[in-house]
DNA sequence: TCTTTGATGTCAGCGACTGACATCGTCTGC
DNA sequence: GCAGACGATGTCAGTCGCTGACATCAAAGA
């Protein structure tokens, strides 16, 4: 056996996540959850570069998924519907019967501004890639950056549609069905319009 | 006169854009920006809940901008067009002119991702008044969300357009501009996918 | 066995932010 | 016109997030 514990980081992590909820993030110091973990406050930010980062896996899985997914949708498919189907895709990969946990980690950024501005950021980040995966098809601007935005855009909305559905797991909305359902809508909202688009 | 100089909070919010144009947003300490202001750092956090806040006007005035000008907009309008007239008055009337001071706090912005946070929030916040303002006008989920999710996505686009554009205010891009030939393409973009949208 | 390595600990320190209380012109009621 | 309330600011002490520098020490190799 090692000189230390297996798995620092991700004793950090669940530490975190259990004081964030018991007690809330602002009134949770990295300290305790150090302490929690068997370690020291300086070991939690060699892990994490901050009190936020520990609530957002680093490298961003989700957006290697997303990338993987559209990587496997032929290049001829239109850059609307492929990252449709990406995006569906990775909701069956990623969060099949992981909504319960999802609510809970969901219920904890949704308590505090902080964590809500690093959500957005991920996000963001997850939009600009699939923008340049566009590019890289040979999607001209402002086309590549549009659709990549249209899909973070439904992902979220389906995202928070599928979080605040009934409690229930027997009851709950199915993720990639509640994707394919928003981007239905978003091309019914565009197409109600002018095509003159004022 | 009064017994202080008037205008504090103005006088800090200059103070501050300075100090992060000349030396960064990092490397610039609160105490400095209230020195230069000639009041305390204490102060400096009566007005602006913390660093970054000083870029950001509270109240969000462009929200209220873009929520009078959707008022505006007959009730008929389907509201992916309501949204995009709407950004366009806002357009014209707030940034008209004003591309050189957006693109000097736009640099100080890009330059710190803790300050690109904040951005995203504000725009988050936008994004919500705006699928408020659709469903109090009696558009159902999800599409009120998703036509303000359309609306702020085809702003932030457009915006960055304009922004990154040629320096020269002659040669500058429209705003207002930009934003109808985006959701122009929005609207393509999403028309030339499947209508069975798997 | 000696050396190196890498994860961790220890310590000192800065800067963001907050609560409590003091200060002192100005305004208001009388 | 004066006492007292008011309100913007200052002062001070303290907590906490976060960092750099250096120490430790089992394990892995040479």
């Amino acid at each position: 056996m090692g000189r230390w514990q297996p798995n620092a980081r991700g004793r950090l992590e669940q530490a975190a996540l259990e004081l964030y909820r018991e007690q809330g993030f602002e009134r949770t110091t990295v300290k305790e959850i150090a302490a929690r973990a068997g370690l020291t406050e300086r070991t939690f930010f060699r892990y994490f570069a901050d009190k936020r980062e520990v609530l957002f896996p680093d490298a961003n899985p989700l957006q290697e998924l997303i990338l993987a997914a559209l990587a496997e949708v032929p290049a001829d498919v239109a850059p609307i519907d492929a990252v449709s189907r990406a995006l569906q895709a990775t909701a069956e990969r990623a969060f099949e019967g992981r909504r319960g946990f999802a609510r809970q980690r969901q219920s904890v950024i949704a308590a505090h501004e902080g964590l809500r501005e690093r959500e957005l950021v991920k996000l963001a980040s997850i939009t600009e890639a699939l923008a340049e995966a566009f590019r890289g098809r040979g999607v001209a601007e402002p086309r590549a950056s549009l659709a990549a935005e249209a899909g973070s855009a439904v992902f979220g909305v389906a995202f928070r549609r599928w979080i605040s559905g009934p409690e229930d797991p027997a009851d709950a909305p199915d993720l990639a069905r509640e994707i394919r359902e928003c981007f239905a809508e978003l091309k019914a909202a565009a197409a109600e319009g002018d095509t003159i688009s004022r």
